[in-house]
DNA sequence: GGGCGTCCTAAGCTAACCCTTAAGCCGTTC
DNA sequence: GAACGGCTTAAGGGTTAGCTTAGGACGCCC
């Protein structure tokens, strides 16, 4: 039984699968089945069966897993003990979905660190799904993105943290900016150009794409929405929008695609854990959160961080 | 950080040093000092610093020794959680005394896994000091042994289990038998032959050496309780003696000394973290020690128990 | 039935853990 | 100063964790 097997075990329940897991983990399915196997050897206990498609816990399993996420919960406790008694900048972890992970949150981070000093934060990008999984096992202390909610987010507190309008643009030669009204009919036809939260059922772009319907054939999916917008406006196809991230003077080569209802008012989500369970360090961010140079920071459209360091591979990134 | 290193830190904060450490583990220093350089690495900390002599926790270590010990208590639990879900036998892990772990507990755990089905029982033998610290670290259930007080006591409950009588015999050709009451001078003129607990300064025959100021180069060390008799019995020297357990008939070959004050009125103490913390299993031994089963396998002279699986090598045992 | 998604197993590798013995360092103590 | 107890370092070796790619087993769904 070591830590890690732990912490494996933990997030393939909580994400109800070892595929998510793995892939959250970032590394390979065999990796975390292994993981899994050596734990059962030596606990001597399936802990997780399959049963049709999806896993159940056994009796024995169900005792375990909270036992397991309080080990990990105290190993990282510990690590941000030491920091702490070092005087040591504190670490401040966030976990974000592709789209707003791009841009709002890395500007968001640097305004934050620019003014609270002794603070170092990291971002990660993960689906919806896995952003609840990674605040219950405290490997990120605050989560922005869509509203976490379902029974994965018991015990955590989703709050506003900003109003956003989401758009739909498209080359301007494109007939769809100049057509006129766009049917849904027209939409499944129509080659969608997406960032990596496309693929996630659960995001913004995700559900409205599951929503209208959109074959998979027609997703093509681009390592960041800005990637997306250059390819569509140089090629063909639709790429959604948020609204103040194309700039005040909007995108040369870009036009609007009237789609019915568009722009979408949304709302932008910070979560964390509530009660006695919110790390200390998510109430500082908070704080910040409702100050005005977060609110401008948002809006701003360069970023304005290095992108090596906020712009983590396309997907999820964990931090030891 | 692995659940291994925890556990050496731990033992090395409540015992005071890695030697003891070691020694509890059974296992060679350098592994401990290894798994502590380990740990201080992978948190950035030394944790533990040596002052002149003995060594103190830095403010770093002082935040993680706690969280270190929850999370071994932690991994304790998962694994009975197991059992317990198995239906398997309960495991109880029960600490004594070389002295009294020799027969006396052996018997009492024969008694009690003949009565309550489904249980199994370990044994494991240490120094007063580590019974203490093996119950902080739920290393063990139930300790039994002389009461347990001072500091690295805190939160360990020691009630009384059975008054005993110590006495003092040598071969009966030995004058010290037979040539009436012996001073205390004479007491530092002869062989000591005592079982492992001897060399242990806080158990009651360590305490009376230390008292009597008998020099270590008088001390000769078994095994055994029953060792040292036969030693005496054949050869010259004075072994302490635990009265009941000589035999109701005596033994042959040896006669009493007739040290003051002898023989001297003494308690066994059974001893379990106290409050919310004591182990259930522990609980229901406690029960099973108040009934007349209990007291009569404790006067039992036999043992009742093969030595191969109550007689651990000379010292302690720790279970994982 | 065929495809697909998901989990498991096999094989091979690297790195880390954990143990040992032997020897060095540095306090305290006589 | 010499001896000693106690911690550390060094060197070596066995075992296991943990990762990968490749391939097999099984249930679900069209």
């Amino acid at each position: 039984m070591t830590l890690n097997q732990l912490k494996v075990f933990v997030l393939a329940v909580r994400l109800g699968s070892m595929r998510a897991a793995a892939q959250a983990l970032g590394v390979s399915e065999p990796a975390v089945s292994q993981a899994l196997t050596a734990l059962r050897q030596s606990l001597g206990d399936p802990l997780l069966v399959r049963e049709g498609s999806g896993m159940v816990l056994t009796p024995a399993g169900r005792r375990v897993v909270g036992l397991a996420s309080q080990m990990v919960n105290l190993a990282v406790e510990a690590e941000a003990a030491v920091r702490h008694a070092h005087g040591s900048p504190e670490l401040i972890r966030v976990a974000a979905t592709a789209t707003v992970g791009e841009a709002v949150v890395p500007a968001l981070l640097q305004a934050y660190t620019n003014r609270a000093t002794n603070v170092e934060a990291t971002l990660g990008i993960g689906t919806v799904q896995e952003l609840a999984a990674l605040l219950t096992e405290r490997l990120a202390d605050v989560a922005i993105g869509p509203r976490l909610s379902g029974p994965a987010a018991v015990g955590i507190l989703s709050e506003p943290l900003q109003r956003y309008r989401l758009t739909f643009v498209a080359a301007r030669s494109d007939p769809l900016t100049t057509n006129g009204p766009v049917s849904l009919a027209r939409l499944r036809e129509v080659d969608w150009l997406v960032d990596p939260s496309g693929t996630d059922p659960l995001s913004e772009v995700g559900q409205l794409l599951g929503h209208a319907r959109v074959p998979e054939s027609r997703i093509r999916v681009f390592p960041s929405q800005s990637a997306a917008w250059a390819a569509a406006a140089t090629g063909t196809g639709i790429a959604p929008a948020v609204e103040h991230l194309l700039g005040a003077t909007g995108h040369p080569g870009l036009g609007f695609v009237p789609v019915g209802g568009s722009p979408f008012p949304m709302f932008w989500y910070a979560s964390m854990l509530s009660g006695d369970r919110t790390p200390a360090t998510a109430i500082r961010l908070r704080r910040f959160l409702a100050t005005p140079d977060a609110l401008q920071a948002m809006y701003r459209t360069d970023g304005g961080v290095p992108a090596s360091k906020f712009r983590p591979p396309v997907h999820v990134t964990i931090w030891n």
